[in-house]
DNA sequence: CACACGTGCTATAGTTTTTGTAGTAAGAGG
DNA sequence: CCTCTTACTACAAAAACTATAGCACGTGTG
């Protein structure tokens, strides 16, 4: 992404902080005032910011509002086919969807689910929402984790002295010890979609506010 | 819900099918032409519409777009705590949440799961969505069923040749066998939302376009 | 019955605000 | 030197608000 002038950077800041705190998108001229800034140096800024990609701005012509709005991936939880062996930030940069979800935001990603590990608690195709951090905060959490170098695996993880217990919910699958130094977290369980909800609410790459 | 004129009707009508077709709701000038209306008896329309509780309308002063949303409970599906005994019809008009979902109308509605019939599948505090039809089409579809006056239950349902099997998901629950009369569908399973998700969507009567 | 009154619908005229366009200009950086 | 960023002035077009008025159709009252 292409890097951000001082005032674009700025104009980008307080728009996300007014979008945070009142759900909407300012008109530019109220928006400029509070900026302490003409309308038009507003304008050239938020043309800047989307020629950049940053926001979603075309005029409408004269008198009508115009459209302003933020990408799908800067304020949508982006939802992963699957993670590969690389770290979670490069699957990141190419989810192709996104969950447009009030009260989600850098901490969080949504994961397609393969595989029955936590079945029936959790289905093959359930797409399952995470937080980003690294330490659980009691036994039990469902997690998505990493072994070694492996594939991103869900399972319950237990803390002992040596390392975490990572248990299945389907009893077809091993419960296993693994050290703490061969087991990466990559994200706690924070709730699920299943079945034509996903269609309902998954973005692909369109625009929203 | 207080009787709309005709023009108000024609008025609300136009609108819903212009937020269908494209999403956004119009400019009041440009909406006012297309409906060859004057802007002026249009906003006299909006503001009775708004009166009568069927559309949501600001006025913002000159020159500033005015508000125009649609009301929680028309746009939304509504999600039900408990079904009580009574027909669906009177508990979704005391639905006090409403989940705003595109691609789900007034067939569906979404229930907040007591019990555990479906664990683990379906987890005491889901919430489930339903398609309002009275009708399987394949055997083992998951349904809100009611027998006789009870309450609404979830269960797969299959068709026999004198009634419906209603099987639980969990083992500890009996699997029976009612015939047709006793049995009322509800709704068809399409989808579930668990866990922090809910918090980020449900929306309690406030309202959104 | 005639009348006033309210409601629904429409329209005209004038004002304010926002938004867009054009043109100008100074400073930074490759 | 040219481009990008930042900023301003001046003017034009469209949207939206206010106030006012006319007409049709009821309903209730004297």
């Amino acid at each position: 992404m292409k890097p951000l002038s001082t005032m674009q950077e700025r104009v980008f800041n307080k728009l996300r902080d007014h979008k945070r705190r009142t759900g909407i998108l300012p008109d530019l001229s109220a928006f400029a005032r509070d900026m302490g800034m003409h309308y038009v140096s507003l304008k050239q800024h938020l043309e800047a910011l989307s020629k950049k990609g940053y926001v979603v701005f075309e005029s409408k012509g004269r008198g009508r509002s115009p459209l302003l709005e933020f990408p799908a991936e800067l304020t949508g939880i982006p939802v992963l086919g699957n993670i590969p062996a690389g770290p979670l930030s490069e699957a990141i940069l190419e989810a192709d969807s996104y969950l447009p979800l009030s009260g989600f935001h850098e901490d969080h990603f949504a994961l397609r689910v393969r595989g029955d590990s936590m079945a029936d608690l959790i289905q093959d195709g359930d797409v399952v929402l995470f937080d980003k951090r690294k330490q659980i905060e009691r036994s039990g959490q469902i997690c998505a984790v990493r072994v070694e170098e492996s594939e991103v695996t869900l399972k319950y993880l237990d803390k002992t002295s040596e390392g975490y217990i990572l248990r299945p919910h389907n009893p077809l699958y091993p419960t296993v010890e693994v050290p703490f130094k061969n087991v990466t977290i990559e994200g706690i369980y924070m709730g699920l979609l299943r079945g034509e909800v996903l269609a309902a609410l998954v973005q692909d790459r369109t625009y929203y506010s």
